[in-house]
RNA sequence: GCCGGGGUGAUGGAACUGGUAGACGUGCCGGACUCAAAAUCCGGUGCCAGAGAUGGCGUGAGGGUUCGAGUCCCUCCCCCGGCACCA
């Protein structure tokens, strides 16, 4: 056996086992159960980051760990491989993303293997290949035939300067990230799911899920938002071109419908109909109206932007005083959110408080909560407070409270005909289509004289182009005559293809269903993905936890109801690991776009004040500091681990990753303690090395006393420790635990007694690390010779046996202090115990001569003096 | 702003249902080996006072419940994730 620990060979050795046994292709084995372990697929940026190596080995520990202890395993590897970085990359080097797809997808493969990862890498997928998202439209097809896919328009960030659309992460400051021109919104055609549809059983079916985090559960919850509330209409007589405007409807919808005769006037979208009828006649609602166009479309812009509005002249009727309102149109009221017109009772909602302020507008109030003083001075808590208020200044309605004044109000403004309930979901349709180039194809046709027409199934998959090269001016599909002449599927004309691609949500919301399918080119998906089905352990970002995981539920509902699968949930637990942070360093362009640096190209100092500065190590200088975030792609501040794996090995790499902290918690990245992790394993190889030497005892385990006893208790107890964490993913300290081990085998005594526990414990420690540290355990455990293949190995259980003690020592207290400890037997009572503290010297000091007032007894623990 | 999570030595983190705060690492200090260094091994290391025994303080800040609080409750501060076109 060799002296050194060399990683290099033994992993190569290790690697080459695991292919030539094909040890981890999944197959159905009778007589065991299945585990399905799937790590959210990464998106083929280039390199693999720290977050990939965290959560692909957290997959690969608990896919060994459960083989070993009987399961058939499956887990799978594949691609994100359509998105926006391939584009970008394409505007940078002139490559076509297909290229950079293919070249980083073959790079970054070749990273997993030398990992060691247990993969099934007969079912990888790449989503930008035909035969994959052939069948993301396929199923777009039947979506459309059910009624859940359908078009309508959607609000988009128009680039003016470049005339093209640009996502969210390419908006800085309201300002496109390459021109730095203001960025406008638009309104453009483009398809929807009718996520919405099943909103219901998506909110209800998370009781199914006890396998969930609860906070994911939580959010989910939240995101689809289902409230209680009242749909009503504010009548008028506006017209525009002699007819009356929506009908002589104002339709708004609240959840606070009991504060309804506190309103003093409502606010509408800058899009609604009303707003473009003020602006006609109205120059300064028309300004507005323009100025209202550059409003981000993004959630956290709007709630936290200055709420500005303009009166637009108009009044509409109060449905139940008859009372004239004034028609605002406000910036922070969305078009296409409800109705796209709120109700504004500024005594009872604090946007609307502030708004009232702002514009000297009337504030009435109409709930009060006993002993609290209303006063429009300033914004109070409870102003909003539906638990404890009841109706005042409401007419009839006066001392209702919540409930019964949204009954009575709802009831009468039904017989008006002017309003309901209705329950209404946060949740809004999810729109799928991208005006991009690098996406899967939607399979839609125009015709001049058919309009849109799907593309028929035999005639599936429409193939994407993959020698495109945008530059960031559009969609380069718009200049491909050959991908957009077609001929209309209905009336045989020509006809042009429909060049919007789908959302890259589309690709990852059933790539697991068909990992685990016989990967037929005539189904989606086969009666094998039922079996596999459900993921038994989900696992990947906590960034995922809404729109990825919501969006997966949902498609895999519409395929049950398709007939396609047959389960309702995909995803039975699932493990939200934390994320890997780092620095981010960034710099604006003379353009005003924006310019990130990798943290290596940076220097780090503090100023004066404590403040972080930075500036580049190649010119010097100065760069923006940007705080810590999320490794990614955009913001360069991802650290390669190929260069650790280089160095130490893809065990250290491994080690280390599972010790720096459990799954589920964030890790600001920093390698300190990557030599301690290679240290531990040079130790391992050693000691088994000079074990190898020294040579095996026999010795009857159940007879031991002394040292070696205490040396097999301590292996036990801390097996028993790693066994607990395992099951609940808190990696670290199962690392803990065989550090733990190691460090009670170095010291322990060279008599055979002491051999022949070392000779268990050993196996127990291969056995153990073997999940997180493959390839040191697979080749130790060989050259020990405890058998051919450590992975067949039981997983190792501690003896209670081996556990008991005598004599037990117990924390003194003196009024929950600690003031030292007593030995007592294991079978001494409690009376014994009492005494026996109350006797102890340091407690007779802090007593001070007086009796206790009260003895606690926790058994196995501790003794409390109350003195 | 809203929703979700987090804050413990110089540092990554541990502490099971409220029961010895700082396990296991890293770093640092001292020692051994060495001509020397690296590597390796041994010992020490929360802060303050003290020669020491020991005493006091200590889990983001402030308050509360309890024999006993890192853990439970209230108020506040800071950091991270998500907010629908980054994936």
């Amino acid at each position: 056996m060799q002296q050194n620990y060399s990683p290099k060979d033994i992993e190569a050795t290790a690697q080459q086992h695991w292919s030539q046994t094909e040890a981890f292709r999944a197959v159905k084995e009778s007589g065991k159960p299945k585990y399905y372990c799937l790590s959210m697929f990464p998106y083929p940026s280039g390199k693999l980051h720290m977050g990939h190596v965290r959560n692909y080995t957290i997959g690969d520990v608990l896919t060994r760990w459960h083989k070993m202890r009987g399961y058939s395993v499956l887990q799978p590897m594949g691609w994100d491989a359509f998105g926006l970085p391939a584009e970008n990359a394409a505007i940078a080097n002139k490559v076509p993303p297909a290229k950079w797809t293919y070249d980083n997808i073959a790079y970054m493969k070749k990273q997993l293997q030398s990992l060691g990862l247990g993969i099934d890498w007969s079912r990888e997928i790449a989503t930008c290949k035909p035969d994959y998202y052939k069948w993301n439209q396929w199923l777009f097809l039947r979506m459309l035939e059910k009624g859940i896919a359908y078009k309508k328009t959607q609000v988009v960030n128009w680039d003016p300067v470049d005339q093209t659309v640009l996502a969210n992460e390419q908006v800085i400051d309201g300002r496109g990230w390459r021109t730095g021109a203001l960025v406008e919104k638009r309104e453009i055609p483009g398809y929807y799911l009718g996520i919405t549809q099943y909103a219901e059983e998506l909110l209800a079916d998370l009781d199914k899920l006890p396998g969930w985090p609860d906070r994911v559960k939580a959010m989910q919850a939240n995101w689809i938002g289902k409230s209680f509330g009242v749909r009503f209409a504010f009548p008028h007589d506006i017209k525009d071109n002699g007819a009356a405007i929506n009908d002589g409807k104002l339709w708004v919808y609240t959840t606070r419908a009991d504060t309804i005769m506190g309103v003093t006037f409502v606010a509408v979208a800058a899009e609604h109909p009303l707003a473009a009828h003020a602006a006609k006649s109205n120059k300064d609602v028309a300004a507005f109206v323009e100025k209202c166009k550059h409003v981000s479309v993004m959630e956290a812009d709007i709630a936290t932007m200055e709420k500005e509005g303009v009166d637009t002249g108009l009044k509409v009727t109060h449905p139940l005083t008859g009372e004239q309102v004034p028609v605002w149109v406000g910036n922070y009221v969305l078009m296409g959110y409800g109705e796209g017109a709120v109700m504004a009772v500024p005594a009872h909602d604090e946007r609307d408080f502030g708004f009232a302020k702002k514009y000297s507008l009337p504030i009435k109030q109409s709930i009060r909560v006993a002993d609290k003083t209303f006063s429009t001075d300033k914004w109070l808590e409870w102003y909003g407070d539906k638990e404890n208020g009841v109706c005042v200044n409401s007419g009839k309605y006066d001392g209702l409270n919540y409930q019964q004044a949204v009954d009575t109000i709802a009831a009468d403004l039904k017989a008006k005909n002017l309003g309901d309930k209705q329950v209404q979901w946060r949740l809004r349709d999810w729109g799928i289509s991208r005006q991009r180039y690098w996406g899967c194809p939607i399979p839609i046709i125009h015709c001049d004289s058919c309009g849109s027409v799907p593309v028929p199934d035999e005639q599936l998959p429409v193939v994407l182009p993959e020698d495109c090269v945008p530059d960031g001016s559009g969609n380069p599909l718009h200049k491909r005559a050959d991908f957009l002449n077609c001929t209309c599927p209905k009336c045989g004309k020509p006809a042009r293809r429909e060049t919007d691609t789908m959302d890259t949500f589309v690709d990852s919301s059933w790539y697991y269903s068909r990992y685990a399918s016989g990967f037929k080119s005539d189904a989606m998906v086969d009666e094998e993905t039922n079996h596999w089905m459900p993921v038994d352990q989900y696992i990947g970002g906590i960034e995922h936890a809404i729109l990825h995981l919501l969006y997966s539920r949902f498609w895999s509902k519409v395929m049950r109801d398709l007939k396609l699968v047959n389960y309702d949930e995909p995803f039975a637990n699932l493990l939200t690991q934390g994320m890997v942070l780092n620095h981010i360093f960034s710099h604006r362009t003379d353009k005003g776009g924006i310019q990130y640096f990798a943290p290596n190209e940076v220097e780090m100092m503090k100023d004066e004040g404590g403040r972080i500065t930075a500036k580049l190590v190649s010119d010097g200088s100065a760069v923006d500091y940007q705080g810590i975030g999320t490794m990614s792609k955009s913001k360069l501040n991802g650290v390669d681990p190929q260069a650790l794996i280089d160095e130490y090995g893809a065990d250290t790499a491994r080690l280390f990753m599972m010790f720096a902290a459990p799954p589920e918690q964030t890790l600001e990245w920093a390698d300190s303690g990557v030599e301690g992790a290679h240290r531990f394993l040079k130790r391992l190889w050693a000691f088994g090395a000079e074990f190898a030497n020294i040579g095996k005892e026999t010795h009857d385990l159940g007879a031991l006393s002394g040292d070696a006893k205490a040396l097999r208790r301590e292996i036990h107890l801390a097996l028993r420790q790693a066994n607990y964490d395992m099951a609940r993913f808190q990696f670290n300290t199962v690392v803990s635990a065989a550090m733990k081990m190691l460090n009670a085998l170095e010291k322990s005594g060279k008599e055979a007694a002491n051999r022949a526990v070392v000779n268990e414990a050993l196996s127990i420690l291969l056995r153990l690390l073997s999940p997180i540290t493959p390839h040191i355990a697979h080749a130790l455990w060989r050259e020990l010779g405890y058998g051919d293949d450590v992975l067949a190995a039981q997983w190792p259980e501690p003896l209670e046996a081996a556990l008991v003690q005598d004599e037990l020592e117990l924390v003194l207290q003196v009024n929950g202090k600690m003031r030292g400890s007593i030995k007592v037997s294991a079978s001494a009572d409690k009376a014994a115990i009492e005494a026996a503290a109350i006797a102890h010297e340091a407690v007779q000091k802090q007593l001070n001569g007086g009796a206790p007032k009260k003895v606690i007894v926790v058994p196995g623990r501790l003794v409390n003096v109350v003195a």
